[in-house]
DNA sequence: GTCAGTGCAAAAGTTTTGCATACAG
DNA sequence: CTGTATGCAAAACTTTTGCACTGAC
């Protein structure tokens, strides 16, 4: 990893210990590979894709799935991880740590692509005003077929 | 009912029995019933929400959930009806008879706003454009407050 | 009368929970 | 050591399916 990457991980590593710390919390392999994977892999994953992963890649760790769900459910909680629904695909979660996107899902091959928009987001803000309503966060996903699924 | 809206329904069911003859499908009770509960309601429905109303409001209908999946995909198979789905609530159906909408769901009592906003779905065509997308829908949702919890 | 639709119960899929054991602090 | 976390299996949900029977056309 390049040292900045590194860095990056480390203060994300570091936050989610002083969480754990004081919510009288323990620091486990199987909670710290949970992060690292969704860390080192640019993805959206659904549980049982994180669960196949990680057995994958830590088979000696011998990962239950219930670890999985009781993890991210635990992120989720704590704000480092973010859960996406669309349709009938199920759940998928990121790492909370990036700058607020939105996301953009190709019917045909189910890429997932992330943009921000500053002028929506505050449109969002005028909108709800007008109705009263108090916003405390939103979502928005684009459907439509990628690049490189146009061409085939 | 009044006339328009006697029309309104009228109009909507004279297009299911359309969809229904095309495909050699049949009109039975149970799918007009689906179809009469969700627009008589204007509300948001869950399957089970919507099976509970249907077995009070016509107990000698003695329907089965299974029919009410049955029929609502069926519904969203010819775009009748359109599904959201939010967070860990699951999925919920609305009739796709009105115009281009989002939602703004309150956090404190689930209640669900309906809003349009022309501007936010002209940029989001110019983002999909940038990034080479051919936009084919997207859903929007807004989190917050609603004004009613706010006085709580 | 024919074939699709229905209810029911079983199955399949997904997420949560109870419990005995493992292990972090 | 103490108490939280884990894996496993069972349970709880949600949605789909197989099948015999009903009912629309």
């Amino acid at each position: 990893m390049r040292d900045e990457v590194t860095n990056e991980y480390e203060s994300l590593l570091y936050k989610f210990k002083d969480i754990l710390k004081h919510n009288n919390l323990k620091f486990t392999k199987q909670r710290e590979v949970v992060l690292k994977t969704l860390f080192s892999n640019d993805q959206h994953f659904s549980p049982e894709e994180l669960y196949v992963h990680i057995k994958n890649e830590y088979p000696s760790l011998g990962v239950g799935i219930a670890t999985i769900y009781r993890t991210l459910n635990l992120l989720e909680e704590s704000s480092m991880v973010t859960s996406l629904s669309f349709g009938s695909s199920g759940k998928k979660y990121e790492l909370g740590n990036k700058p607020h996107h939105d996301h953009m899902i190709c019917d045909s091959c189910g890429k997932i692509i992330e943009f921000e928009d500053e002028e929506i987001e505050k449109k969002q803000l005028i909108i709800a005003d007008r109705h009263s309503f108090k916003l405390t966060g939103h979502s928005m996903q684009l459907y439509g077929i990628c690049k490189d699924c146009q061409k085939l």
